[in-house]
DNA sequence: CCAAAAGTGTTATTGATACACCCATGC
DNA sequence: GCATGGGTGTATCAATAACACTTTTGG
């Protein structure tokens, strides 16, 4: 920009930060970093960075994405832009914040869980964060729950093919409620997002589950 | 900001621009200002401005509401930022968007809708706009809707006391719809957020209207 | 008395909820 | 044969949708 003519004019830093669920363990998740330097050195908070030259919005999103899980083939969507004057002690900036869903399978591959410095932590029991951090988790929690109810969004947190028991399992971990078993599948199966891939789920002692997909892995809005 | 430091991140100029509807004479509108200056000069587009040096951004939203239509006291809420690197020719600029709502009789006072270089327009005839406000509109617009269907929104498009006839004529101008009168007024009074005042609408060859209000002019979201 | 908008109930349909037992497999 | 999770149907209740006439006022 032209700082002579834009001088009166704030001219902030803009960074990214990411949201970034997962159900792991009958829990929702969310991806922490530990911070190095000042300010806030030694907090947690939500995994970010600057917007780079040229960047958009939503690549400067993935590139964090990939950086801090190796993944970049997820829901990610943009939340909300937070932009109090103080909440960076160091400088003007506003954050742009998103946030993204990844299934637990594609984490657990061993080379994308070693990085140290970084925690996936119950939303519940989330530590104090630096910066708005944990307003923007909150934010975040609000935006999934409200969004799981009225779309197919949790496709985000499940491998691409699944057991309805997995599937119920993750609903029931993000509204924290339990769902009677044969109206959760009458209402899934009416839906018509859902087809059987054929396969069966053969791990157990116990009768072998169909697997389904999600037809397309894309937002659809019920209703 | 620390220009050695961050000389690598973009800095760019930060804007607000605010998608301001109103329901006048059965139609959605929008208020919408021409373009002095280049870029797209001539060209109409949604009122913004700069984000200023210590302003929040709510803060700065509520200033541009208050220089275009003279109002304050109206529902606001933040949107969307849009980043694209190239949306605006000059420079990197992105905004982050809002969109108002006001309640056509605030604006019928002779001086706010003088102004030479507003106007409002119906969303569905919306002009070519400037920059990505198209853009910007139609998500103001789906954004709008969906929420009118789940929420007591509509408030901020309604004055203190209005008639049941009043809420049902907006509903049906946001969703584009025809409602029945006795269902729609039986969901409405079972919500329990409205209130008579007491009083009645004498205008008119007819039999005179009870007056209702919203017991609480803020969002409550239905079931 | 006519025109104009206000106000009011009942029935049918649809969708949501509650609820319990048999099935297929591995060990 | 027993433990484990998979898979299925019906009856009740609640919410929504369809539908038409009487009332009150001003002119």
């Amino acid at each position: 920009m032209n700082d002579t003519k834009y001088a009166k004019y704030e001219q902030p830093g803009v960074t990214i930060d990411l949201v970034i669920f997962t159900v792991d363990e009958d829990q929702l998740k969310v991806l922490l970093v530990k911070r190095a330097e000042e300010p806030f050195a030694g907090y947690w908070s939500i995994p970010g960075g600057f917007l780079q030259k040229g960047e958009s919005l939503d690549d400067a999103a993935l590139q964090v994405m990939e950086e801090k899980t190796g993944v970049s083939d997820v829901y990610l969507e943009q939340l909300y832009t937070f932009g109090r004057p103080d909440r960076d002690p160091r400088a003007r900036i506003i954050t742009v914040s998103y946030f993204a869903l990844i299934p637990w399978k594609k984490l657990a591959q061993p080379e994308s869980r070693k990085v140290t410095g970084l925690a996936w932590s119950p939303v519940d029991t989330a530590p104090e964060l630096a910066f708005d951090h944990n307003e923007i988790l909150d934010y975040a929690v609000k935006r999934l729950r409200a969004k799981a109810s009225y779309s197919n969004i949790v496709y985000g947190l499940l491998p691409e093919a699944f057991r309805l028991s997995d599937l119920q399992k993750i609903y029931e971990t993000i509204i924290a409620a339990k769902l009677d078993k044969r109206n959760f599948r009458k209402r899934m199966l009416a839906t018509g997002l859902l087809e059987e891939t054929g396969k069966k789920d053969l791990v157990g002692a116990h009768r072998p589950a169909r697997l389904y997909r999600f037809k397309k892995r894309e937002v659809v809005y019920l209703d």
